[in-house]
DNA sequence: ATACAGATCGGT
DNA sequence: CCGATCTGTATA
């Protein structure tokens, strides 16, 4: 597998959004390899999206990074506990970024297991490893993903995406996004994708709920 | 200087 | 449904 070059960043949110699917995120600590595929994102499109933080081109301390060039992490204190990690999209002043919302582990599970729940994967229940990386705060804390990375280079070797199996567009859902209320019309955009086969996804969408 | 809400999560 | 917990942001 393959870490693709920056030009792979250099679209839309939207598209990135889409693309990012089956990819796997792969963070180094201690020479040792986390890996999860990603299997839900979320597009936040800048200056016209209401429920994105850089909405009306808002430029702080904090969103800075969404302004700069795109293949590189935005991650930012939810809540004043959670992480959330992003990827930035577009170009160099387009503050544009996709959400990493859900992996589903493919290497260093002992690991993830410790560092969010403080014991040995084997201890685990079966809710409590369905449970180690389905949401956007989740998955952080089970890669060790904290405001350190904030900024940090997608196309360098410490946190980075590797090409991954590609989802047919049959198993692929495309949806509203989850705790925007805030947003106005933007609640109602279909910014959201997820792998609908995946156990790993945050929220499911009724609809597409083939149950 | 102060007030307040939030791209979440886990427990009731 | 509610509370945790704290930073960023806006307002004055």
């Amino acid at each position: 597998m393959q870490k693709p070059d920056r030009s792979f960043y250099k679209c839309s949110a939207l598209e990135l959004a889409k693309k990012l699917l089956g990819y796997h995120l792969v963070r180094i600590i201690d020479n040792k390899a986390l890996i999860g595929k990603i299997v839900e994102t979320e597009a936040y499109m800048g200056e016209f999206d209401k429920a994105a933080h850089s909405y009306n081109n808002r430029r702080t301390k904090r969103t800075e990074t969404m302004f700069g060039p795109p293949g590189h992490a935005y991650v930012y204190l939810i809540y004043g506990m959670y992480y959330c990690m992003n990827i930035v999209a577009a170009e160099t002043g387009i503050p544009q970024a996709v959400l990493i919302r859900a992996l589903e582990p493919v290497e260093g599970m002992k690991e993830m297991a410790e560092l969010r729940y403080g014991k040995s994967l084997d201890q685990c229940s079966e809710r409590e490893i369905l449970g180690l990386t389905n949401g956007p705060g989740k998955l952080c804390k089970a890669m060790h993903i904290t405001g350190t990375d904030n900024g940090e280079d997608l196309c360098g070797d410490r946190l980075f995406i590797l090409k991954g199996p590609v989802p047919p567009d049959s198993d692929i859902v495309n949806t509203t996004r989850i705790n925007i209320d805030y947003a106005e019309e933007a609640i109602h955009f279909p910014y959201r994708f997820y792998i609908n086969s995946s156990p790993y996804v945050s929220v499911r969408d009724k609809k597409y709920n083939t149950k």
